[in-house]
DNA sequence: GTACTGACTTTTG
DNA sequence: CCAAAAGCCAGTA
């Protein structure tokens, strides 16, 4: 048998809805991010799961790897972003602005 | 079993 | 900066 000391149980899409629904207020994470935590470089698949259950879990704190929310999510993004103080890099004046991936980066672990 | 779709990523021009 | 192409993974038909 192996071990399951620390798989909550459940299909890829259980998975990553636990984990973005870990991830602590005014931090973020990269659908690639996602997926690399679970082992799997299933990107799109992340998505999938968002598109289907996102509406279950803080769905802003997942973004895509230039640091843009979800497409045509943008504006309800933006507002939990200034909700959270989650850092947001110049030009939030408008819907091309993003998310500092730098600072805002959740690292699984260092939960303050 | 294959084929298509999708809240993606990365490289190239 | 933007556009196009190829690559990768999971779910569904």
């Amino acid at each position: 048998m192996a071990d399951a000391s620390r798989e909550p149980a459940g299909g890829f899409g259980e998975r990553v809805l636990e984990l973005v629904a870990e991830i602590p207020p005014g931090r973020v994470l990269t659908y690639g991010d996602v997926a690399a935590l679970l082992g799997s470089r299933g990107a799109r698949a992340v998505g999938t799961v968002m598109a289907r259950s996102g509406h279950l879990v803080p769905w802003w704190r997942v973004l895509r790897a230039g640091g843009h929310p979800p497409s045509g999510h943008e504006d309800r993004a933006l507002a939990h972003y200034r909700d959270e103080g989650t850092p947001v890099l110049p030009a939030a004046t408008d819907a091309t602005y993003r998310v500092d991936l730098a600072r805002a980066r959740w690292r699984p672990g260092r939960e303050p």
